[in-house]
DNA sequence: ATGAAAGCGCTAACAC
DNA sequence: GTGTTAGCGCTTTCAT
């Protein structure tokens, strides 16, 4: 049943149904009407495939993340989609599980299906994979990459501020040896976040024990292999900042398997502010990077650049600031670790 | 760009670069070569819209999930992603959010979109919904709907299984006060898992109190109400299961929250058994029913369908079988709570 | 205001 | 073995 059988029916041209499908203001409004009721009887759907081919436009724009498994993706996808679906666009979701095997292929398919705009929520991950769409210009958006260029906007991510929050709160609990359990460090993001730590720390007159900077991955399992590390050293820290919440609650998982008691021995802060940190046990305070924002901001960056006739100049850039949250995994570090003078007062002389 | 610019410049035809594309054997190696060289220097990629409007044939399938940011589903999600990608499918992914409106959009953007058939995995939810794509003869496959039917498969549970080791473990610990945290009773899925633990219990000679019959919603939310009803009650219940993980998941929060411990005060099985469920406190016994099977079941099942010439008459049943994986969250039931003789000596009787 | 017709990028049937 | 050509279902001129 094609576009053909309608106008057959209502007895008009295709170029009428096609015209009153498209809202069209010449035509009649009787025709119109019936147009349209042989559309319901018919029960017909415009073939998306047809349209695009003329127009286009295929109205679908890519979203590649890096793992959908992390509950930290699945919010930006539904976040998308709810847009997308509000703006009659289609999304073709691509999940890379850091295979670079595996984006390349990702972009292969936005391109085939010939997307109008791509999303990359892999923080940072192989720029140079991405090349194939660029030089397609194809409007792209990046979390976190490099200052924007024509048609590539950029939604950088403000670490700072959320993990200076962290620390600080921390330090106001009288904590000194504060760990950080990174992500891979191949990672734009995970780099940032990893620096916005130290300069917070050294902002504060602590002293950061490069042993205490631990390579992490990003899952629950580098959670746990982190922490093992970290029980082990001679000086143990008496606070954990982990740079996402999976890294956070495999270190939770691990606490309770060793006997460690969070927070009475280990204050414990991850980063995302996924809506399960505040199901763990206990609560996980957490530096908060709303999912909902990344997707809209992404979202909208494609659109509008969709929609714009000459590409801006320099691409977009948008900024996501992060925040803590509170919760209890943190409370003031064991008495036996404090040192007499307090650590405010130190920041405050 | 387009497959003429591809038969200029390899000074060919558009037939010969198409059949060099499309692997027809009739095309001389020479002029094969000469046409893919031509190709890698633009990077050619074919129009996936073009080759579809033609072909009649899509290579999209449509994958509806009730929600994606239920861990859940983006497991089931990936596998079927991987499944496709092998297959050179692409696929279309719709979360429902439990909202009927966004269901009957998702089916209207599947049909737009011409795909190839449909795997819904929503667990029984509103099956009218999906008449539309039934009437357009679409390949379908439910998970837990009714007898299959022409071009119609279906993915079976046995519930039964897990379950019923679930309650003779339970049994086993001397628990006889069992409750069960059912999801919604509108879901087919959810009445039957709820039916699964009656029979259970009643076929192993225990009581099921109709109070401890509590409807949730299978959400942690959803847990966490449920909770607090149980610890209202008279006569507690000293072990819990959940029909899904997340529910449990609510539970463990409420639990900490009242200072009742899990496994000592209170014993709790979770269902699906997530990949989160072992990095729970303590570590989650769940009855697991593989997510990356349902994906594998569901996309044969479609895929089968598709590449028959005829519809299978009757559509075709897979079967699922659940299984109790045990962690640290079930303990003997408090002394206070056992009878003189036994439950496991009784069913022996 | 409506219809006829061209053409989007591709495949496949048909010629040669 | 290769080229020519007729569509696939639609939008959009260009006539009328």
């Amino acid at each position: 049943m094609s576009i053909h059988e309608v106008a057959r029916r209502a007895k008009v041209s295709i170029a009428t149904v096609s015209r009153t499908i498209n809202g069209v203001s010449t035509v009649t409004p009787q025709l119109s009407r019936r147009v349209w009721r042989v559309i319901e009887e018919l029960g017909y759907y415009p073939n998306t495939q047809a349209r695009s081919l003329v127009s286009g436009r295929s109205r679908i724009f890519g979203l590649i993340v890096s793992e959908i498994t992390n509950p930290f993706f699945p919010e930006i996808i539904q976040g998308f989609e709810d847009i997308a679906v509000q703006n009659n666009y289609e999304i073709l979701t691509t999940s890379t599980v850091h295979d670079p095997k595996r984006i390349a292929l990702s972009v292969r398919r936005m391109i085939e299906r010939r997307v109008e705009g791509v999303a990359i929520v892999t923080f940072g991950m192989e720029e140079a994979l991405f090349d194939d769409l660029k030089s397609r210009k194809i409007p792209l958006v990046f979390i976190d990459v490099g200052p924007p260029l024509p048609r590539i906007s950029n939604i950088r991510i403000d670490y700072q501020h959320g993990i200076r929050e962290a620390v600080q709160h921390l330090a106001a609990l009288c904590h000194e040896r504060i760990a950080f359990i990174s992500g891979p460090l191949i990672l734009k993001s995970a780099m940032a976040r990893q620096r916005a730590f130290i300069e917070s720390m050294e902002e504060i007159g602590l002293a950061v024990d490069p042993n205490h900077l631990i390579e992490g991955d990003h899952t629950m399992e580098g959670g746990i292999k982190a922490l093992k590390k970290i029980l082990n050293f001679p000086k143990r820290p008496t606070a954990v900042i982990c740079s996402n919440d999976m890294t956070a609650i495999g270190v939770m998982r691990q606490s309770y398997e060793e006997g460690v008691h969070i927070p009475r021995d280990l204050s414990l802060v991850g980063f995302d502010d996924i809506r399960l940190a505040q199901f763990m046990i206990p609560p996980l305070t957490s530096i908060k990077m709303s999912q909902t924002e990344i997707a809209r901001m992404a979202f909208n960056a494609l659109l509008s650049e969709v929609q714009r006739d000459i590409p801006s100049p320099d691409g977009t850039e948008y900024v996501l600031r992060t925040s803590l949250v509170l919760r209890d995994s943190t409370a003031m570090a064991p008495a036996g670790a404090r040192k007499k003078v307090s650590v405010l007062k130190k920041s405050a002389e």
